[in-house]
DNA sequence: TGATTTTTAAGGTTTTTACCGGATTGACCG
DNA sequence: CGGTCAATCCGGTAAAAACCTTAAAAATCA
């Protein structure tokens, strides 16, 4: 019974490309998602025994999409797939219980070996990664923990991809005012009082690209 | 014979994967690039009847290397693969002698057309790509300014940094109508619509930090 | 359980933006 | 030289968004 795949990536060409790396080593790749909600959705819906996913996702980055598939899918183990070696986001995607990191910047093999470490219960960072992660224990770096509740991440995010308050409402099954209060805490908690840096701070924090 | 590509993109595994979905359709991926000058470098001596090239790449991006192929090697016809929908980009590609443009957001099946147009002497763009090409002819008939003037830079980065209109207007000595005709100008130029995308945009360029 | 935070929401007010318009200057072009 | 055009400047009005205050379920934690 081949080990069934989930693969998130906002880039459907990206993902096209991914699925027939995997397929070609014999996984079976049984959905795609191309933002953080539908990854959310399919791992529920599917059950699939590893979901790949990317960080950097409209809607919901990889690391809330990993928080909440860790929740509400035990069952399925999470592999993060992107770009970036900053020990920031791979000391944050641990601690949303993902099970391997591997880099876009490495051969699919990395890939492929990551999947089956993690689908037989084991972990794998690639080389890189897992160094960073040594010298972030060994000097007991202490990442900034986020002062805001995942919902208030969430709307962070939207904010920041330039959604406005309506639209994050809408898209969260939220009322207008509700948007707004989570926006006003935000700001408030942040001491930050425009926009502008609103998008920054997301941006440093990892949650959207430049 | 089938037709001879050079793949650039600073992703192994996304690399890989276009490899992957080319092979299938017959294509023949003759050579890869992590950045700009490998590119131009390998265009030089493989001489591919097409090159794809992303347009984020280190050392030199896809406009610098689509320029440099274009002179240097004529024979290779550029083709443009990339995540960024702004005008500004698509246009700047198009100065620099590209053949197609095509969005990862795409299916693979749009590169697959985008080749095959490309090889047989036309051109490709994403549909949303040719509306906005469609639109800057339309409305900046010949000269297609991209660039954004002096004082709009100004204007750009203080609202980057955080600045209100209002404030803007103060630290320019101009009035708060002055200064938002110059955001508006900005937008309508970068084809961006939201403040939130105007301030990624500015840390892109580099006009702050994030 | 009790306390606290999170998430939800609304009403009223203020601010900002969008969209319409026009004026002036200076550079470039035929 | 006159015409064109981009850059800069400014205003009014209607609509949209943001802000302030208050507050009550709901979830979480100690």
């Amino acid at each position: 019974m081949p080990i069934r795949i989930l693969l998130a990536d906002d880039h459907q060409m990206v993902r096209q490309g991914l699925r027939a790396l995997l397929e070609q080593e014999g996984f079976k790749v049984v959905g795609e998602a191309a933002d953080g909600h539908q990854a959310t959705r399919l791992a529920q819906e599917l059950t699939p025994d590893i979901a790949i996913l990317d960080l950097a996702m409209p809607l919901m980055n990889g690391i809330g999409a990993a928080k909440a598939i860790s929740q509400s899918s035990p069952q399925t183990k999470v592999v993060v797939l992107t770009m970036h070696t900053e020990a920031q986001y791979v000391l944050e995607a641990l601690r949303a219980g993902i099970r391997g990191y591997v880099l876009k910047s490495r051969a699919a093999a990395e890939l492929v070996q990551a999947i089956r470490e993690v689908s037989r219960n084991s972990t794998f960072l690639s080389s890189d990664i897992s160094d960073t992660v040594v010298d972030a224990y060994l000097n007991k770096v202490d990442v900034p923990t986020d002062t805001l509740s995942p919902r208030e991440l969430q709307v962070l995010q939207l904010v920041a991809e330039g959604k406005t308050t309506k639209e994050v409402a809408s898209l969260l099954n939220i009322s207008v005012k509700t948007a707004e209060s989570h926006r006003t805490r935000i700001m408030e908690k942040l001491d930050i009082h425009e926009t502008a840096s609103l998008v920054r701070y997301a941006i440093r924090r990892g949650l959207v690209q430049p």
